[in-house]
DNA sequence: AGCCATTATATGGCTAGCAATCTATCTAGG
DNA sequence: CCTAGATAGATTGCTAGCCATATAATGGCT
């Protein structure tokens, strides 16, 4: 077996699939600490920006969350059903949606506090691991989203090969 | 805003969200490449498990994945479809559904044999640094995934190999 | 043999995620 | 003005992921 620990289709060899892997069951983990909240986790996700600053736009979430907007439009629209944020066009720019958590959104935020602590328990890391983790991770992000942005605009891009 | 660097509600202080963001964007960033083979990645997952070895069943999938069985069975139902496998009852024991790889599924692992040199590439991380990244992230996966079997089982249930 | 708890997979109903396409609004150039 | 291109969101159609539940087969116990 000199071969299968080089192997780069050995699934113990992927990079991607332990990413993968833990954001499934970092889900699954958040899910019962959410739910009293009444959110999901990508919800949780929108409530922290709109805790940080509002209004915003769908554009600017999905810039913040690296997702697509045919993700945030349903997402924002159950959310808003939810009693959670409102959803009103700009009147600047008829365009634009600004997002903007309602008054019962900005209450959640102290129920919001626990759950850091309760997750960073159940993880089990210590701080410097999770630092080094994040530090490692964050910058893969930023590597992707460079490429990924890269791709789509280059018209006259280099095709690297 | 002495406040706003500690503050464990800022979206720039969660660990867990790169990881998602990652997971978002590493999946993009594989499409393309899969498509020619006509997989998703998380087919293509599936498929590192049958290139290993092969048949196994549903629930070894699943706990090679970390995925549900309300996930894998329609997945596993459109790769039956596709051609790549074959689902069968064992008969040593009727609970049991088998998955193999077809001959057309075999051989697609000489297509996939580029895949993770194209993404290494893209990744654009040096070795080093994806040893240490895929080291942390696959603990962390170990600690989510003994923690959520603990919840789940309660009393003692042995598990795992 | 017959029943019961266990195990393996399947189903239904929901949320999420993406690519491709469409619609409405805005901005420039003439 | 008015039309052409650009921009912001919405829509469509697909895959994936989870939980809760249902069905079917097994094994043990009496």
């Amino acid at each position: 077996m000199a071969e299968s620990s080089d192997d780069p289709l050995r699934l113990a060899n992927q990079v991607c699939f332990p990413l993968y892997a833990a954001t499934n069951l970092l889900q699954r983990l958040y899910r019962p600490l959410l739910a009293p909240l009444g959110l999901t986790y990508s919800q949780y996700l929108v409530m922290l920006i709109l805790w940080e600053r509002a209004p915003v736009t769908v554009g600017e979430i999905g810039s913040c969350l690296h997702l697509d907007n045919g993700t945030l439009t349903p997402l924002l629209k159950r959310m808003e059903r939810g009693g959670f944020i409102t959803r009103s066009r700009d009147p600047r720019d008829e365009r634009r949606v600004l997002v903007a958590p309602t008054p019962q959104g900005l209450e959640l935020r102290t129920q919001a506090l626990r759950i850091p602590e309760d997750l960073a328990q159940r993880i089990a890391l210590g701080t410097g691991e999770i630092d080094t983790l994040r530090n490692s991770v964050v910058s893969l992000v930023h590597h992707l989203a460079d490429d990924l942005d890269r791709g789509k605009e280059g018209s006259g891009g280099a095709e690297a090969r």
